[in-house]
DNA sequence: CGCAAATATATGTTATTACATTTGATGTAA
DNA sequence: TTACATCAAATGTAATAACATATATTTGCG
């Protein structure tokens, strides 16, 4: 279905309104459908976030820093998000040695453990858009994204 | 710059996973910079959104049930977002006549005059993004994110 | 060095969101 | 018509987000 049929607006000013509105519509979809894939494991999509984030850097630490960097999905809150996880003993915090301001986050082997378990959801997510996407259409897809932020 | 060095993550596993993070975080980049453009206005985007969902029926009214179902953006909001601009006196509830339980919204003259000041810094926002991508681009982006959502 | 500016994180506050429940109205089947 | 399911909106609530400010540390310039 068409984005104007998604939500009955016949027209819109330009491709580029379109555009604008059907990305909007279509992240929320997808962000909706990942929440309830995570909602059995009590996790919300930001602390999945986290938790790939520092699964990349795995053995290594990430600061609290680095986590807000790469969200893009505001300020401040990363804080309060490692804290989550640290009540869940998804992650573990320590004082950097090297600036006694930062804070090294680590994802424990629980983390690790639940992020195995949630691969295999996520693998079979991405299976389902095999079939609306071929390969190729899935990258030039994210080449357009990628071109839009520059 | 492409998407893995915007959130520093040198690999996918697969081209699906990589659009899904780089819509959502295209997504969050739009949304955040949509926000800033309304925030001189006091808006926020789900209020902006709400008013052009009005407009476009004017002057028929809308009901709280077609708000709801065209936002997406989830559940039972729309009767707060509603209450909101209600006391900003942009838009104005009755009472469904043939439906008691259902309540009409209709955007008001402040509304509309609102809306057309913010069509001009949609409108610049807009001619950006032109320099970005084609309006062939455009459309092409816009279908791909259609069939995702097949 | 001494001190102001910058940086990293934490915290306080308010608004917004998600989810469940409530209230009232309508549709429908016996 | 009554009883019951369904539906529309509103409301209660707990969690989360946005934004400002605070606290502690580091950096760098005079």
């Amino acid at each position: 279905m068409s984005i104007e049929t998604d939500i009955k607006q016949a027209t819109f000013r330009n491709p580029y309104h379109r555009l604008l509105v059907n990305l909007m519509f279509t992240s929320n979809w997808v962000a909706n459908a990942q929440m309830h894939l995570l909602k059995p494991y009590s996790l919300t999509l930001q602390q999945y976030n986290v938790l790939r984030i520092l699964r990349g850097q795995y053995p290594n630490p990430v600061k609290v820093s680095d986590i807000t960097e790469r969200m893009l999905d505001k300020m401040s809150n990363a804080s309060r998000l490692v804290d989550k996880l640290v009540l869940k003993k998804l992650v573990q915090r320590t004082e950097c040695p090297s600036d006694r301001r930062a804070v090294d986050v680590v994802i424990t082997s629980k983390g690790l453990d639940l992020l195995k378990k949630l691969d295999v959801v996520q693998a079979d997510y991405e299976v389902d858009l095999n079939s609306k996407l071929s390969d190729e259409e899935a990258t030039q897809l994210s080449q357009l994204l990628d071109r839009l932020r520059r």
